[in-house]
DNA sequence: GACAGTAGGTGTACGTCGTACACCTGTCAA
DNA sequence: TTGACAGGTGTACGACGTACACCTACTGTC
């Protein structure tokens, strides 16, 4: 009877956060259904009163960091509209190293997805672009929509250290190899010589930015998928 | 005796070649090392003397499919060759249904992925774009570079059917949530009545093509990312 | 032809995973 | 008082990746 009150009923939401929270601890791949049973102090099966399968827990933990995006100030012309909330995407994704990879593993449309796709057609609707338009510019947007790019350039583990030598002559085939990714990497280095690789926010806004501009010319020029001036 | 040439020795292309093909039939998440093994005829365990764990192997069929890229003609202008050879990477990949998701989940650079990206930037170099700029438009494109484009669209995988009442009180209910979602989605299927859904082909050259005349525009203008004309 | 070295295939075993299924228990409505 | 039911338990199964010790058949050398 001492242990009356000692554990909370579990519940949807705080599986999920659990979930959310040991994914930002210790990353995706080492949430099992188990550990995060463990965690909750249950035995793993209890987990299965409140989510359907593992696929639905991720499918749930998705929704709950696309949860914090916030709403874009209404009064904001469509332009500032969009970026805003595509902004606000990113800041929540990147609030959680594994939602990258999570989001772009998971094709659900659960109601939270839903409503930030309707949120971002519904700036551009009302900043006078036609459906038509609408549509194509949400394509390609793509990813963009979550806020996150791809990671074409991010560092790669590192694995063991090479000697001096062996790092000298791998440099130097690669150099010659490809020449051209040696110049735009060094250049991007140079730029910021204090950390090594790209300003990825720097990257992402200048790739929203020539998108958004992009759309502008489109919306302007009357753009139609049906033809010029159509 | 009989069996002397029963069975020619493995080795790591007839490895990944199975596996692709294998991951065409069944696709890769069905691709275990057993199944494999199984599929060649062999125990698993014998898989390891040409590949050093699944990760590896999953890095070889990724390298497979995008060895499959032609290199673009050399006479092409920067923009048209830049076209081209994303188009080929994208006939590559759609050519196996899981090399997209399977490319999204590796970030190692092999020689296969440096050599396209290399291609690519020495197109823009030729092109009279900076490195700068080169660098930039890189990562602009993003995962365009592999030939896809998220699938933010795609046809959800079809549930258990609802009765037609059930059906009708989910559309209503949708219409009214997402207006601007269900406008531009049957805005697509009545373009082409035929086929639900978006011809995905055309939003791909669409947000290109988009991409590619907004990189134009900068290089005439002699962009930087140090400023305005510096 | 004898023989060591070795590349490549085998067999067994371990720990981990998701989850089906039968069961128990505490709460609350009637 | 009862009995339905939401929610936590325990056991068990089949699949997974892969470590490790082993065997086998071919190679080049003398």
């Amino acid at each position: 009877m001492a242990e009356r009150t000692r554990r909370t009923p579990l519940s949807r939401d705080r599986v999920l956060a659990a979930a959310v929270r040991l994914a930002d601890e210790v990353g995706v791949e080492a949430v099992s259904m188990r550990r995060l049973a463990h965690e909750l102090g249950v035995v793993p099966m209890a987990l299965y009163k409140h989510v359907a399968s593992k696929d639905d827990l991720l499918d749930g933990m998705v929704d709950v960091v696309l949860g914090e995006i916030e709403p874009a100030d209404p009064a904001l012309g469509w332009q500032d509209g969009v970026r805003a909330r595509v902004l606000s995407a990113r800041r929540a994704v990147l609030r959680h190293a594994w939602a990258r990879r999570a989001i772009e593993s998971r094709t659900r449309r659960t109601p939270t997805v839903l409503a930030h796709m309707d949120a971002l057609a519904g700036m551009f609707r009302a900043g006078g672009f036609s459906v038509d338009l609408t549509h194509h510019v949400m394509h390609a947007l793509g990813n963009r929509i979550w806020g996150f790019s791809p990671e074409l350039f991010e560092e790669p583990p590192r694995g063991e250290p090479l000697s001096p030598a062996e790092q000298e002559a791998l440099v130097a085939e690669f150099v010659q190899r490809y020449p051209h990714v040696v110049e735009i990497a060094t250049a991007a280095t140079q730029a910021d010589p204090a950390r090594a690789g790209c300003d990825e926010q720097f990257e992402f806004e200048f790739a929203l930015d020539l998108l958004l501009d992009g759309f502008e010319r489109l919306r302007t020029a009357g753009w139609s998928s049906a033809g010029p001036g159509a």
